[in-house]
DNA sequence: TCGGGCCTCTGAATCGATTCAGCTCAGGCT
DNA sequence: AGCCTGAGCTGAATCGATTCAGAGGCCCGA
């Protein structure tokens, strides 16, 4: 062994290039520190002239002004809003309707300098026990099972179009922070916006009834989060196809309330439904699911599609199936997203920017110590050149 | 005045219901704040049925975790990695192609468990001093004049398409962490990523030359940040004309690039370009802007638009002007969103989901240590239905 | 029987700033 | 002269957790 050095820790070696803090900055001035915090935040607490000196003496020394995390840990704010919903991230961008949806909310939330944070939740989804209720907080024994929600920097949460009893809403909820629930079953005592789903599905259906419609496809969004493993549908059925096991589980309101007004509607005209489920909400899963769809049972002449997105994948593959629009076959979407406006599709219109811009507001209220609001958003269904009286 | 009361505080009012803490339920159970904390972080570090205790008890008191903001502040780790570019919060969700490039970069960090931080950042543009170079940290001293990008908890940042030497780019240099440059000027030392603006641009033009235009107008991104009072065109110059006087604050690297690009094509066959600038990345801009520039230059048989969302808006507005793509009329556009591919738009491919998820990594390298890298992508470009030889 | 190693758990320092009560001093008022 | 006011600045407590160097106890092999 080398001669020992001495006990002390090298009192001359440059060691770690520590950062530069804010009692670095009042060292060197041979002010207090709660000065130089001051000629950060308060500026009107200290001379103009001290002020000055102390903010290039921090621009000499390379420091950067406080520190946001420790500044948030003693302020208790973190200045940013966290936004969670079950799919990917870039499923935040990727679907117009979402992202109309967080344009609006961002537009609140610039408002107040608030930031925006996507908190990743990866699709851990623990299939949920059928019966018993998942408890609030039931979550925290599970410490990291489910990401990033327990440990996200922000002031409150949006929850976005979560499924019933998710892990990921009760991790929410756990955090014992603000929060705004939209597009997904309300909660009592908690804050939310949505829209009138059935309103809008109701009329969707009775327009493609009163046009004569008797036998009509429906292109569902998704029932409930994708079990881990077990395949969603069984060995023999074709993709999207409905089990009544799956339909028991339905979890996501929005799809269980347009589904049900569908139906009814459906009902009082004596007309048949044929459901297929979407497990993604993307043209090209719609398109599949159309496809096969109107193979199997040509004597459909209308579809009702929970998306847009969907309704604009049935006309890609009305128009690969030689099906004329709305000669042959009949579309109607949900959302009236803008592009849908330019390729005449018949759509449920819903203020959706409108909707992410309010649940901002109620957002800010709740941080600024007001009530929970509950807010229902209405709905209008939008003709165009998509649909059209049945054919013969 | 009524009788005072004794000045102690009132020692058995409950008091503010203090938030729960792990110190409190270490006291709880008698067990060190530490080994709460293990309970969390390290459950390797104490027994099963401890830590099963200590969950419980978390529970009962209402604790459900450790604070983020204390705990990012003690690991020096925030989690997340910042957004910024010079426009408003929503842009990131109006515009397909940073809508593209923030899926893609949502994606790389999603992997990583890192969350999305969508800075605000206020349209303050103080009118960039023209010559003296904007030292980083000169921000610094006008601390609260620019947005949260000082108050942000993050790891590091993600810089999209800010202009050169604007405060928004001092402001994140002057936080001194890892930062990833985007379609921008690069600068020495810090990692960048583009893409082939100028051989795109160049492709572009010369397409459209080689199908015997020879009068093209061109449909143009911002030059730089928008004054703030100033108007930006002259008094009687109708919209979106390019004084010489802005041009030469031309400050975003992508249009510069593609502009030059463009321009030394057109000199080589000796044609002529007719440039407006577009204030905003919107169809609406660009129609008005190509309707009243093809009214006002009757010769002019092309445009070359620097985005596709100006090439969407030029359609529209040859649309109403009755003219026939391509017949009177040829577009281009550049980014090729895919939508554009519907429209049967000719454009310039870039992989702007790629560049997203190569920012992504580009960031996570350097958060672990990583040396920064430039990358520059290729374009290509795409002839489609909008582009054809010119009439007569 | 003793030493060593492993498994659990603890104490105390630390991350970097904010804040509040209060101190000092100069000036104004009566 | 004496008192009050307010501007300008400071000390020290605090926000809530993490971490690291051990302290004890127990088991095992020699």
């Amino acid at each position: 062994m080398a001669p020992a050095s001495p006990p002390s820790p090298a009192p001359t070696v440059p060691s770690l290039p520590r950062r530069v803090t804010l009692k670095d900055v009042a060292r060197a001035l041979n002010v207090s520190p709660a000065t130089v915090s001051n000629a950060y935040n308060r500026p009107d607490q200290l001379s103009p002239q001290l002020r000055t000196r102390i903010l290039e003496t921090a621009l000499a020394l390379g420091y950067s002004g406080p520190d946001p995390m420790a500044s948030s840990l003693r302020r208790g704010r973190a200045g940013a809003v966290g936004v969670v919903y079950d799919a990917t991230l870039s499923y935040a961008f990727a679907d117009p309707a979402a992202s109309l949806f967080l344009g609006g909310l961002a537009r609140a939330l610039e408002e107040q300098g608030l930031g925006l944070l996507l908190i990743p939740c990866p699709q851990t989804f623990s299939a949920q026990l059928s019966s018993s209720q998942v408890l609030p907080g039931q979550a925290a024994l599970q410490p990291g099972s489910m990401s990033r929600v327990q440990s996200a920097s922000v002031d409150g949460f949006i929850v976005y179009s979560a499924s019933d009893g998710s892990d990921l809403l009760s991790a929410v909820l756990g955090r014992g922070l603000p929060v705004v629930l939209v597009d997904q079953t309300p909660l009592p005592g908690i804050a939310f916006i949505g829209i009138d789903d059935a309103g809008g599905a109701r009329e969707a259906a009775r327009h493609l009834l009163e046009l004569g419609h008797r036998q009509i496809g429906v292109l569902s969004l998704e029932f409930g989060p994708q079990g881990g493993n077990a395949p969603a549908t069984g060995k023999g059925q074709p993709r999207g196809t409905v089990t009544p096991e799956r339909e028991a589980r339905l979890s996501y309101r929005t799809t269980s309330e347009r589904l049900s007004a569908y139906r009814e509607a459906a009902q009082e005209m004596g007309a048949t439904l044929a459901v297929m489920e979407a497990r993604d909400n993307t043209p090209q899963e719609a398109e599949v699911l159309a496809r096969e769809l109107l193979q199997a049972q040509p004597g459909i002449t209308a579809l009702l599609c929970m998306s847009d997105v969907l309704a604009q994948g049935a006309l890609s593959a009305a128009r690969q199936l030689g099906l004329d629009v709305p000669g042959d076959l009949s579309v109607v979407g949900f959302d009236d997203v803008p592009s849908s406006a330019a390729l005449g599709l018949s759509s449920v219109h819903q203020p959706t920017a409108r909707k992410g811009e309010l649940a901002g507001r109620a957002l800010l209220e709740l941080l600024t110590g007001g009530a929970p609001r509950e807010l229902v958003l209405p709905t209008q269904l939008m003709v165009r050149g998509s649909s059209g009286r049945v054919r013969g």
